[in-house]
DNA sequence: TCTGGGGTCCTAGGACCC
DNA sequence: TCTGGGGTCCTAGGACCC
């Protein structure tokens, strides 16, 4: 009998958001940009006084420079060139423009990318069935059972899928094919961009050892500091360790998962299909503002974000029954509210009036530099809509009503 | 002039029930 | 007159990921 060896592959793009513009912009290859802001179109200055022009035409001089950015926003992606300055994803674009004032600034334009993240993932099902999604620009693949997913490890079948998603997007991408998701997607960085990168189980002790601990994917910064503060640096290092010890420092389930992650197993299924927990809205506002003097702006944008939410969730077909709120105060530090409904709802009133009451039991001195709504225990609605468009909220809890007691100034929301 | 937005999962305490 | 032991749900916060 033939035994099929379990072959998991990870495949990453190449710089998805960055290279989807590169498409529209060839002008611009070679040349620092920088992804992010997304608060102002930008298309507008682009095509002033060159309206006629295709995208491809534009002349240089008309792209926005990240020197003439004012406002809040971080970077989202970095062309290579841009991050020679030392910008890269996540850095302030204020801080970003000191670094390199010339790069060019694109705003996010996330409905693009979906666009080309579902042409590469229809691509890549049309050749192996079994893939789950990991975001816009990351999916893992089951190569066990199809035609050609066992040849060199999985190498003839990641070549062909490369070929297939550059052929018919444009777009590269790496690949990493293991016996488990773990290791593929550890192997998956190894040769980017355009690589492909094979593991096998006798290739832990070589390939995964020396690397450092916080490329296992679940291990943060938290948790490498903390492994670096018991004299452990690397995946190798953290694989000696006695099970019992590890849990002793990390308790009984990160532990164990610690242990069987040093030792390169994971046992994780490729999951085709899954539903969502949570839907949320969120957004940090261009300046701070503060619940009583600007009250009137924060109620319009509190409104909105319900009513998106509430969009969101009869677009997609869920209602919920738990309701929360999420805000950061301008010092960065973030609270969270939430309440849960006896029915599940999906309308924008009752979002909007039991958040409102989440708010009420939060501090509103400090000024606030986010605001968001969110609405979690959903379930499926049938087809013809919503499920309860009259359900009301709730009557308050004992502890919200020990909150409102506590001289919280009225929040008049 | 620091620090986005949309998610998942885990922990831990208290309420409440049997 | 000391103090059970589950189990589940709710809530808040935090780590982590894309």
């Amino acid at each position: 009998m033939s035994e099929k060896i379990r072959r998991i592959a990870h495949l990453d793009m190449d710089a998805f958001y960055a290279s989807v513009e590169l498409l529209r912009y060839p002008q611009l290859k070679g040349l620092p940009v920088v992804i992010g802001g997304g608060r102002r179109p930008v298309d507008a200055a682009l095509t002033d006084g060159q309206s006629e022009l295709p995208l491809h035409r534009i002349a240089l001089d008309a792209f926005p420079r990240l020197k003439d950015y004012t406002g809040r926003g971080v970077i989202t992606t970095a062309t290579y060139a841009a991050r020679q300055f030392g910008v890269g994803s996540a850095l302030g674009l204020m801080k970003a423009a000191k670094l390199c004032p010339q790069a060019i600034l694109l705003p996010v334009d996330f409905a693009e990318y979906r666009k080309y993240s579902r042409a590469f993932k229809a691509i890549i099902l049309e050749i192996a069935p079994l893939m789950e999604d990991r975001g816009v620009d990351e999916v893992y693949i089951d190569f066990t059972d199809v035609p050609g997913g066992q040849r060199e490890g999985g190498r003839v079948l990641a070549r062909l899928i490369q070929k297939a998603i550059f052929d018919q997007t444009g777009l590269t991408c790496s690949v990493g094919v293991a016996p488990n998701k773990l290791l593929a997607k550890m192997a998956s960085e190894f040769n980017k961009p355009k690589g492909i990168s094979i593991v096998h189980e006798e290739d832990l002790a070589d390939k995964i050892w020396p690397l450092a601990c916080r490329k296992i994917n679940g291990i943060g910064p938290k948790a490498d500091e903390k492994l670096q503060g018991l004299g452990i640096q690397t995946i190798g290092q953290l694989a000696q360790q006695e099970l019992g010890w590890l849990i002793d420092h990390f308790g009984q389930k990160t532990g164990a998962w610690m242990f069987d992650a040093a030792h390169g197993r994971d046992t994780r299924p490729v999951v085709l299909e899954s539903e969502p927990v949570s839907i949320s809205r969120e957004t940090t506002f261009d300046r701070d503002l503060h619940a009583v003097r600007d009250k009137a702006e924060l109620g319009a944008i509190f409104t909105r974000l319900c009513q998106q939410v509430a969009d969101d969730l009869q677009r997609k077909g869920y209602a919920g029954k738990t309701i929360g709120i999420k805000l950061r105060y301008s010092d960065f530090k973030g609270v969270t509210r939430d309440q849960t409904l006896e029915r599940h709802i999906a309308d924008a009133k009752t979002i909007r009036h039991t958040a409102g009451l989440c708010l009420k039991r939060v501090p509103l001195t400090q000024r606030l530099r986010l605001l968001g709504v969110r609405v979690g225990s959903l379930v499926k609605t049938d087809t013809t809509g919503a499920l309860d468009p009259n359900a009301a909220a709730t009557p308050l809890s004992s502890a919200q009503r020990a909150a409102d007691a506590t001289g919280i100034p009225d929040q008049l929301f």
